[in-house]
DNA sequence: GATTTTGGGTGTAAAATTAACACTCATTTT
DNA sequence: AAAATGAGTGTTAATTTTACACCCAAAATC
């Protein structure tokens, strides 16, 4: 596959070279997380083609000649849930040679932070994908529970040191919402005093004059993030 | 290719399907970390090849039918350090379209970590690789510069909760050694009590009775590294 | 209109960790 | 004998982290 602007000897000269070895399909998987009805969940399908025909599987797709990985992924989530400028972030390179009982392909995951108020979910509903909690995964195909185990580490590890939350939250948000995302995350329940204290120590985040009444009598009081820009590039830290 | 032991109507279904999609060279990049003569270095070759001949770059080459990508960033190491059972850590896959200016080539980058007393000086020497220290990374090709920022990267976020010194280090060190080495890594200048008193509390370092005598008149006293199984899996902080 | 119910909100004290800091030691060289 | 070199060592103040239990506001019910 030329491609224009290429010197002709040197170009021939190196697909020599390279025309020695193999090329794979590559693949990107996304571990698409979500908040639904409170609940931390992540997006799947069911595989209705051959391979792994009838499992559940991470939602993916190939990269093309005309983007790059990351690019390819970004795409892939767009088909699904009609978003752009999604946070997205790579969780590495899954190349075993039968990770794929059809051919060789090698797969890059990425994990992929959403407000599933933005979602398109006719869009969702239509290529037969659901939401499914992070703790009830049911048995996936390929090498798929390896990318969701690494993707939940990574999020783990980095949950207290980056503002990755309020990605998964609407613009507006209480503060025990934040504190129940965090604790799907490590897997663990924290100290509602000590937790609070923290989050409002945080100059990212502001209070505003609303009030979420749909769980409680009294009503909470519903917070804002405010992006770095704002206050002056603070190191995040819950 | 077709592969043995696939069931056959599946099998042509689904590489019908794959055939749609554009396969790509797999190459590995490897970050190869050890210390030389006190100093923190990285091993790079002068490319006496096309592309970006003249240039210096990181060793790597590409991944095979017959090798998972693991597989093949391990081999190349090999091939240049005669080193097996390596420690290496995936740094993440770059899938930019024209970054590399052959063809289309995605590259998964690792990191390695090695004791420079157990290459084989002689095959890097022939293999025209050098030891580079890390301050002084001449201009390098490819995204190879990316690349490293990114092991560097990686190696500070876990060299305080993860034993990857010893890994950089001899058998027998001193306290100085791991200092100095841990110094390099973040950066900046460490309090010398302190961090003693914290390497020291440890259980996974012990005390030997050998002096490194080659720096100072008195001497300095060698140290050895516990692997886990040795102090019942305590974790590791510095 | 008093009572119950529901999730929201708040402060302090003890414990643990981290940070700052400067001199002596042992040995060799001069 | 003096100088030079890197090795080694403890204490105190500051900061951060942890543990912990009750009242609040509003609506619904009786």
């Amino acid at each position: 596959m030329p491609r224009p602007g290429r010197p002709g000897r040197i170009y021939r000269a190196v697909v020599a070279y390279y025309s020695k070895y193999p090329k794979f399909h590559v693949a990107v998987d996304c571990i698409v997380f979500a908040v639904k009805e409170g609940r931390l969940c992540m997006l799947l399908v069911k595989r209705d083609f051959e391979p792994e025909k009838g499992k559940w599987s991470l939602i993916g797709g190939f990269t093309r000649d005309t983007e790059s990985v990351d690019a390819a992924a970004k795409r892939v989530l767009r088909e699904l849930t009609g978003l752009k400028n999604v946070y997205m972030q790579q969780v590495g390179a899954f190349g075993d040679i039968d990770r794929d009982p059809g051919e060789r392909v090698v797969s890059v995951a990425y994990f992929a932070l959403l407000n599933y108020d933005d979602v398109d979910h006719a869009a969702v509903e239509e290529s037969g994908a659901k939401w499914v909690e992070v703790d009830e995964i049911p048995p996936l195909g390929f090498d798929h529970p390896r990318m969701i185990v690494k993707a939940r580490e990574e999020m783990r590890r980095r949950i207290f040191s980056e503002p990755l939350v309020f990605r998964l939250l609407p613009e507006m948000f209480t503060l025990t919402q934040v504190q129940n995302l965090v604790e799907a995350v490590v897997g663990e329940p924290l100290d509602k005093r000590n937790f609070r204290k923290r989050l409002c120590d945080n100059p990212c985040i502001a209070a505003t004059e609303s009030f979420d009444k749909s769980l409680s009598r009294r009503g909470a009081r519903l917070y804002r993030y405010l992006p770095p820009v704002e206050t002056g590039n603070v190191k995040f830290k819950i």
